[in-house]
DNA sequence: TAGATTGTTAATCGATTAACAATC
DNA sequence: TAGATTGTTAATCGATTAACAATC
């Protein structure tokens, strides 16, 4: 297999949401300017981290002053390439994925799920959240149309594998997984795994220092 | 704020997960030792950070053979303290929280969900994914007679931080937390954000260094 | 035995943190 | 101006990777 290429400030890459909302609460204040180490102490980082991590941004902060909110807030969506939504298509519409249809706040996060599909004919027709359930034998036809190029998957692990090789075939580059399994797919194609079992790993592994007792 | 007490081998928790889903397949499959070569193959993972991993659950491999599939299998659970499920309470039956519910494979994952809780009166009594669904004000008395020591928040993001709080009043220690936003607790409980946009960012990140174009 | 695979010790790499000169 | 806050350069730290002796 061909080994992944590393990503270069994934730490930081994974701060930046954190620092986004926490401008845009900001921003919605009337908040104008903001120093590094305020930014750090209201997110518990250290401000070398802040100063470190915002640099990356390319904007410039004011000594004195701290950063302007909007230009960063703006900086931040960019750096993330959050401008622009992607397309996506969500297949299966089951519990999770209907409460993912369902989460009207991804556009916010540079995701614009344009379509929804399951297997199963009793969902196909129905309308969910807004979005009427196609049949996964659409995929093709309407990720054309939608010139969609990610793939929300949030099918049972069994299927996932092959509805991702559906996805790719016919052009989506990222997938969005929420199945928990491991996709393998070919160089060019990007799979995020919302991995649930690595989250409660941690939580545990951090609450036995907590409480060693239980 | 009280710094975050840092947490070792964070990278190596995370894998953690990954290697336990794949030695329970293999023992599945009725394979009895497997070394950390082919392990590494069948996760993209290099040869030698899985023998570094591995280490740290104290498990010492054969030459010329590799690990004993069902010892390791259950180094890991003991290493992430899976081995006996903890206790927890869910507060917040929306779409996401129901979903959560109805995943039944948590109690592999350590987490074993005991009562569900929603402030919304029409939900009060319903029973999802066979949970009856108790109110919010009963939440206390619940935590106490279970001993539960986890809360799974569900809640939407203005309603998290007073949960957090009924939660950890009523003495649990971990919070795994759903809700699109950083919950302050005191020192001594810990909480794990499953954090979407977080992931939703490095996937973006990602895709665009895979299709700059768009 | 021969050699494949381990665990250990050392080297490299990247992220975090510290120190401080530059600057508004 | 004085001094708070920036950005840069260097030091530290931890994780990953490499090299290799130990061993079954």
């Amino acid at each position: 297999m061909k080994r992944e290429e590393r990503i270069q400030h994934l730490p930081t890459i994974r701060r930046m949401p954190t620092y986004l909302h926490h401008l845009k609460s900001l921003a919605a204040e009337g908040v104008e300017t903001i120093s590094a180490a305020t930014l750090a102490e209201r997110l518990g980082f250290e401000p070398i981290q802040v100063r470190k991590d915002l640099a990356l941004t390319g904007v410039v902060g004011k000594p004195r002053v701290g950063f302007e909110v909007m230009p960063l807030l703006q900086a931040i969506i960019d750096y993330l390439g959050w401008r622009d939504a992607r397309k996506a298509v969500l297949v299966g519409v089951g519990s999770l994925g209907s409460a993912i249809l369902g989460y009207d706040g991804f556009e916010a996060f540079g995701l614009q799920i344009v379509a929804a599909f399951d297997a199963s004919a009793d969902l196909v027709g129905k309308v969910v959240h807004g979005y009427e359930v196609m049949s996964t034998q659409d995929i093709s036809d309407q990720v054309m149309e939608f010139q969609a190029n990610i793939g929300v998957v949030s099918v049972p692990a069994l299927a996932a594998q092959t509805v991702a090789e559906q996805l790719i075939a016919v052009g989506v580059k990222g997938i969005w997984n929420f199945a928990p399994v491991s996709l393998q797919v070919p160089e060019g194609v990007v799979v995020q795994t919302v991995d649930l079992a690595e989250s409660l790993g941690v939580l545990s592994v951090r609450l036995s220092r907590v409480m060693p007792d239980v």
